[in-house]
DNA sequence: CACAGTTTGTGAAACTTTTCACCAGCGATT
DNA sequence: AATCGCTGGTGAAAAGTTTCACAAACTGTG
């Protein structure tokens, strides 16, 4: 099998979700074409996602929506429980422990820590907050299999690698910055602001655009080579971040 | 000037955190070596990247801090602030409301709506919380750039609509569901379980290839290509959802 | 049974992104 | 001034991802 791209995983994530509604539509059975509209791309694309696991269609039918959705969860690794460990009793880390999606996926959260004295012994949740000191001994009570790194940006790598000594296999950092980890080590970085970022050039770009519409028509934009230091912004193509339109 | 890959958009957003941090260390110049070590890329991906938009180095010298970032800063649309209009007050929407650090980037939250009259009337940090239903008069008396969509699952698409009807350039989704928007309007989604999954098909996989080495014929180290240079090893995947450019 | 209508699975083509490799510009040194 | 060591910019090659397009497999119908 050849390597899985990340961008495929994350679509197999999605025709999970998309799968769930539509069993809860009753339907039977699914078209990659449907799967497909539903999620906003083509149909050659879940086909060739799925694909890359096997062949779980029926040519002339589609897909059976509940089978599908097992193959599917048995692939991301869905049809067990994970047990998590979150470090970071503030914010982000509280959001988490109240927000009840994760269980409905398989991830039970199942320790809390934090450095901060006035917060260790406090209930988050279900959870009695505990001293980061003693994570190493926690987690050989009772291992966990992925950690989440929801603390400052400076405590963020040190807190990694506590979780690595500790032997998790996959860490969620919640942190603005790139985290090292060792090869073994699955990570995943979420970077809120950054998404905000994303949005700011998007916008900011389709503004230029407009602006330099009409007067782009403007001779060769690329004469030998001198772009001026000021002169960015020239004639920007089209593409474009946002999504597609719909309904 | 060519379309501009989002996952450059996403580079240029980190390059921005790391200058942050070696201006405070007090340097004045980096070479695209080490603004690469840092983010754990290579350096002609990180000059490819700055290419795009102008040429900022000097030969022989590298890139002048301070010049760099406001360089970029102004690429990202960084150079200004953004009203951001938050749609549900629940557990996302309050982790939002306490979390500072997008204040910090120029993000300032000016609104903050939720449907249950519970909540309504109540604040939540600086901000009362409004009624969904005033958005869009309260949005056109006080607008705002980029709306928040932090609301369950079932009334994403319809706050969205409302988002867009209240002339939002860009919306940021934390429901976990696609949503359609106009081609003007950047979105950007967040699922923080689609990167568990994540993880867990990345874990689950690892666990496969180490139990299938013997046996089945595994990728492997791929004999053509030399094992990177000395630092490209830890750093594997890192975050980033969101999407591709629609029609 | 033959035929029409669907729909999968998949090579190959098209397109996108990353990496390579090298020239040219820079300060420092002699 | 000539040379050295370093570094940015960039065209071209390589690698990776998405889309196309079509044979093959299936059901239903006459």
């Amino acid at each position: 099998m050849t390597r899985v791209s990340e961008s495929t995983v994350r679509r197999l994530s999605h025709y999970d979700r998309v799968l769930e509604e539509v069993q809860a539509e009753g339907k039977r059975m699914i078209s990659s074409h449907r799967l497909a509209e539903r999620e906003g791309i083509t149909s050659a694309q879940v086909r060739k996602d799925l694909s890359t696991f096997g062949s779980f269609g029926r040519r002339g039918l589609g897909y059976n929506v509940e089978r599908l959705r097992e193959e599917i969860r048995a692939i991301l690794g869905l049809d067990r429980r994970w047990k998590v460990g979150l470090v970071g009793a503030g914010n982000i880390g509280s959001a988490l422990i109240a927000y009840r999606g994760f269980e409905k996926q398989g991830f039970d959260i199942v320790a809390v820590f934090d450095r901060d004295s006035a917060r260790i012994g406090q209930k988050l949740g279900r959870h009695v907050i505990q001293d980061i000191a003693v994570l190493p001994a926690a987690a050989r009570e009772n291992p966990f299999d992925i950690g989440v790194v929801a603390t400052p940006i400076r405590a963020a790598q040190d807190v990694a690698n506590a979780l690595v000594a500790a032997g998790v296999r996959g860490i969620l950092n919640f942190a603005p910055r790139k985290l090292f980890v060792p090869a073994h080590v699955a990570l995943s970085t979420v970077d809120m602001a950054m998404e905000f970022e994303g949005l700011s050039f998007a916008i900011t770009q389709s503004v230029a655009r407009r602006r330099g519409r009409a007067a782009a028509a403007v001779p060769g934009p690329k004469p030998g080579r001198a772009r001026g230091p000021a002169s960015r912004n020239a004639g920007r193509r089209s593409g474009g971040r946002t999504r597609r339109a719909g309904t």
